[in-house]
RNA sequence: GGUCCCGUAGCUCAGUCGGAUAGAGCACCAGAUUCCUAAUCUGGGGGUCGCGUGUUCGAAUCACGCCGGGAUCACCA
């Protein structure tokens, strides 16, 4: 239940009177109007802009409309008080039971606090991480890969229905360079010497146990053959290697892919997927054979100009065409990626959410524009760029370098904070922010910590529900009572109608997080709901008699532990979209 | 030179279908514990929302132009 959308629904009941009555003219600006949470609480509950924007059709000063509508509102029952204020606002204050829903509505058992059903079931495809398979995954990829999966679990939450796909980069030169570097821990297996890994290879130790695999599997049958001979054998063992421990990364992460795209079966059959896409496109007369005028400013040494088989993507807000063919004839990544989101859209997902790192972002307006184009307008694509990670410790920042040896894995890092440090963190600032990941900070049990502090907020409600609370009432069995027979009526204090307030923002923050793709605004979110808390129960230190325990008072006691134990299902529910784990004590 | 992102308190950052007097944490200053965990909380000072123009009832938010920082720029992935 949104309270927000359900007093509006309200409103808009009162805007059809006025409409019958010929005060309004028509309904055709009704969708502009909002029901909000005005920042100053000295404004009531809710603040209407309805007379300001419906004014100038109505040919009437927004005050004198605001006097109409306020009217009626008032015959509302749930409303208690409605005034008009500044240019045109309409204040309204609800009755309390309306806010005591509230706490009723987070704790439904049958249909989950905040849950949403703005994606009405729409298939989306969430593209993440995609990680060349050449080695494991390093703290780089981090970022990304949280930042996808908590996006997707958001997505789902808010109704749509989500595949977690991962796009398997085994196509390029890189993966020959991956077999190749294969070979030689290959030799190396079989006992000889191959002194240092040459300049361009891969030279981590990862790959020893797969050249003894490959040592195992094939004996010599690979040595001192033509790379023709093995590459493709060795380069498919090598890449199914790789996957399996970027898999094993991941799971360290608790992430988990729904779908994984081989970008080599793009290139397989005849027509292969590329080719049908390229002529596709060139069917609706969007490729041609041309030159590419040169980069404006400083040319570049080697620039060559020739003609190459480009897609007009200047058609669709481009700001250049772009090849689809290299110089040797094969086909570019571009080309393979167009394929590979016309094929997306053909599996029947409109939507479709890209993750990338930031380094890619000059990717992004070829990309819509090649989804634009094969979809006819009918499929959308948001790229989201994740900003790099700076890593520290003690606030200085951690060196690294491949050649050294001092390059950190995913691995490492969470096997050094754990996964729900790692997530919290990483989605506690907007994706496109560049983020300081101090691996003493983040690590710290003081307020300082967002992960910590609200992990204790949800330790402290854990602790008074199901210690303090049957200590005090042996015979209250919290798991069995509800909020209907509790009398949420008795929650009067400014501090218990604070945290009601924010439960009630729950549900708009989880579809404001979902329509933006920030899953930030949810760890934020959680951040205000413990502070909240942890205020309230201070409170309780000056004045006994607000504490959530009042042990002379049964019924008193019976109403505030729902109202925490509402928050404490909320802290737990939001916590779950970004894939942390709730912590019922702190160690 | 083109494009994209960023510019909000001393520092790190929230704040987009445009809403009223712009928020939080850190740091600084002053306080709170016979009590469910003080691992927390309360109060205080601190601002030309980079600059300018425009759109309108109303702009941190939208448009255009500057300034400053970062990323990226045929063919690689």
């Amino acid at each position: 239940m949104n309270l927000y959308t359900h007093f509006r629904t309200r409103l808009l009941g009162v805007l059809e009177t006025l409409l019958e009555q010929g005060v309004l003219p028509n309904g055709d600006l009704f969708d502009a109007v909002s029901v909000e949470p005005p920042r100053d609480p000295s404004h009531g509950d809710m603040a209407i802009n309805a007379a300001m924007v419906l004014a100038k059709p109505a040919k009437m000063k927004p005050r004198d409309l605001a006097q109409k509508i306020t009217e009626l509102l008032l015959a509302e029952d749930e409303v208690d008080k409605a005034e008009i204020a500044g240019p045109g606002f309409i204040n309204i204050t609800i009755t309390p039971s309306s806010w005591h829903k509230v706490v009723e509505a987070a704790l439904d058992e049958k249909r989950p606090y905040g849950v949403s059903t703005m994606g009405q079931g729409q298939k989306v495809n969430v593209e993440f991480v995609s990680a060349n398979p050449t080695g494991p995954m390093h703290v780089g990829h981090c970022r990304g890969a949280v930042f996808g999966d908590a996006l997707a679990s958001l997505l789902s939450f808010a109704g749509y229905d989500v595949t977690r796909e991962y796009y398997i980069n085994d196509a390029g030169a890189q993966v020959d360079v991956l077999a190749r570097s294969a070979h030689l821990r290959y030799l190396e297996a079989l006992g000889e010497e191959i002194g240092d890994i040459p300049e361009g290879l891969y030279p981590g130790d990862y790959l020893k146990p797969v050249g003894q695999k490959l040592a195992d599997q094939y004996g010599d049958q690979f040595k001192g053959a033509e790379e023709s001979e093995w590459l493709e054998t060795i380069r498919d063992v090598a890449i199914e290697a790789m996957m399996e421990m970027i898999r094993e990364d991941l799971a360290a992460l608790n992430i988990r892919f729904d779908s994984f795209f081989s970008e080599r079966s793009l290139k397989q059959g005849d027509p292969n997927l590329i080719a049908q896409a390229i002529a596709e496109m060139r069917e609706k007369g969007l490729i041609y054979e041309g030159t590419l005028p040169p980069p404006k400013g400083k040319l570049p040494d080697d620039w060559d100009p020739r003609e190459q088989t480009l897609f007009k993507a200047t058609n669709f807000g481009d700001d250049v065409d772009r090849a689809l063919a290299k110089a040797d004839g094969s086909h570019t990544y571009f080309a393979a990626d167009i394929a590979y989101h016309g094929d997306k859209f053909k599996r029947g997902f409109n939507h479709m959410i890209d993750v990338m790192g930031a380094d890619h972002a000059g990717y992004i307006k070829r990309m819509k524009a090649a989804v634009k184009a094969f979809s006819e307008g009918e499929a959308e694509l948001d790229v989201k760029i994740c900003q790099l990670v700076r890593l520290l410790r003690g606030g200085k920042p951690v060196k690294m370098s491949k050649r050294s040896g001092t390059f950190i894995t995913l691995r490492e890092v969470v096997e050094e904070v754990g996964p729900d440090v790692v997530r919290f963190i990483m989605l506690h600032r907007k994706n496109d922010a560049s983020l300081d990941f101090d691996f003493d900070k983040v690590q710290e049990q003081s307020k300082d910590n967002p992960v910590f502090y609200v992990q204790y907020a949800h330790a402290r409600i854990h602790s008074v529900l199901y210690r303090k609370i049957p200590d005090a009432f042996p015979q209250m069995e919290l798991n069995k009572i509800n909020s209907q027979a509790e009398d949420l009526s008795l929650l009067t204090d400014e501090g218990e109608l604070a945290l009601i307030k924010r439960l009630a923002q729950y549900p708009r923050i989880v579809e404001q997080a979902a329509k933006t793709h920030e899953p930030h605004r949810i760890a934020f979110y959680l951040y205000d709901l413990a502070a909240d808390l942890h205020t309230q129960w201070n409170r309780g230190i000056e004045k006994p008699d607000l504490r959530f325990i009042n042990t002379d008072n049964r019924k008193l006691t019976g109403a505030r532990a729902m109202l925490i134990k509402a928050i404490g299902t909320t802290l737990a529910s939001g916590l779950g979209i970004l894939g942390v784990e709730p912590l019922n004590e702190m160690r």
